[in-house]
DNA sequence: ATATAATGTCACTAAATAGTGACAATAAAA
DNA sequence: TTTTATTGTCACTATTTAGTGACATTATAT
């Protein structure tokens, strides 16, 4: 039987945490580097270089381990709100601009990321679906308190452009790592194509901000 | 040995090709119903209510037949350029705007279409490849004959434009299709939020037109 | 020191999966 | 009618996969 056990500072409690730690950076390693397809007992335990029995031992399912794996990392660290300025004088124009940049950005470099997105669009899995819902959360704290100030009446059609933009990036960058990376034209994996992208984006918050 | 047959209408002529069409109907059957995925030899065969061995023998392998029925379906049908109007007095404006416009409830009302788009994002497949080239060269044709005489050297720009907008139909659809349909506080599922989305769409065109 | 309980290893089962060889049934050709 | 070639069926192999029971090893408690 599992139970909770005190956190003693024991060796065995020592090796249990261990192994465990391990298993769960060999389903980071695996996730990275294939994808969610390749998330396999028996190669999440080599990758560990642990036996598949411990996967049963210590997380009792190897879906129970996959939803710990993805609870247990902040794949939003990078662009959660709580860099939100405290002092707003544009409505926000500024800072949504920025977010938007960053968030391009962080996806392009992030491979981890970019194949969390992937296995949220392909899997039904609580875990992820939580992802999408925290992140639904920090959205709605940035329309309250940023955008529905200054927008009013206008704040849906302003959430669905934010919509329009972000899966935009979102899925730029899904394309870009693994179909050839031109689309509409643009490299999308070149510096100057992701420029375009940007100055686009810019382009599109400046008209909303001074015409929507 | 395979070799082409001359397409005489004997029995076993006519056989032979309505098996290979019970298989390619199958692929599509599951590909719609379970997504690319569940594309494996025994469900296929299951599904067509054949024998395996006819996929080796008429296709040679099953990634053959996927790549066969890929090839064989015309997924952009109606989407294609061929509805380009013969007279634009506008630079495209009112075209392009129909045009994302289509395109966002094409993709919504195909689950074939939606689970491809997937399937492009998660693996390598040159059919799959030579589907993206195919509507890179479509959308080619649209930038030169419309959009660059309109825009000049603002044509770069407006690629990126575009790039985000169709990336955003897509990924939003492919959102609400598996996840939970919540995206900026917008249900991507009800009318009201796909009318958002098309408010929008028309907005950002617009501005771009007025003001790029 | 001995007993107990936990960690970790190994060999196994069972199911799913891709692919193939042998052969029956039958259409077309001789 | 006999021969030939093709369609379609079936049983089989080999591989991969998830999961488990038995047991050795070792740390902790008595």
């Amino acid at each position: 039987m599992e139970e909770e056990k005190p956190n003693t500072d024991s060796n065995r409690e020592k090796s249990r945490e261990k192994s465990k730690q391990q298993l769960l950076d060999a389903v980071g390693k695996l996730l990275r580097t294939k994808g969610y397809a390749a998330l396999k007992v028996n190669d999440i335990a080599a990758t560990a270089g642990l036996d598949k029995k411990l996967i049963y031992r210590y997380f009792g399912s190897t879906d129970q381990l996959l939803d710990d794996y993805v609870l247990s990392q902040d794949f939003w660290s990078n662009i959660k709100g709580d860099k939100v300025p405290h002092v707003i004088t544009d409505g926000g124009q500024g800072f949504v601009k920025d977010m938007l940049h960053e968030q391009f950005d962080t996806v392009f470099n992030n491979k981890e990321l970019q194949k969390v997105l992937l296995w949220r669009l392909s899997q039904q899995r609580s875990s992820l679906k939580r992802l999408a819902d925290e992140q639904e959360l920090t959205g709605e704290q940035l329309f309250e308190s940023i955008i529905h100030p200054h927008f009013q009446e206008k704040t849906a059609t302003f959430r669905a452009i934010s919509a329009i933009l972000v899966s935009g990036l979102y899925y730029l960058n899904m394309t870009t790592a693994h179909n050839g990376s031109i689309f509409c034209g643009l490299d999308m994996a070149s510096t100057e194509g992701r420029n375009e992208i940007k100055k686009a984006l810019s382009f599109l918050i400046d008209q909303t901000y001074e015409n929507l």
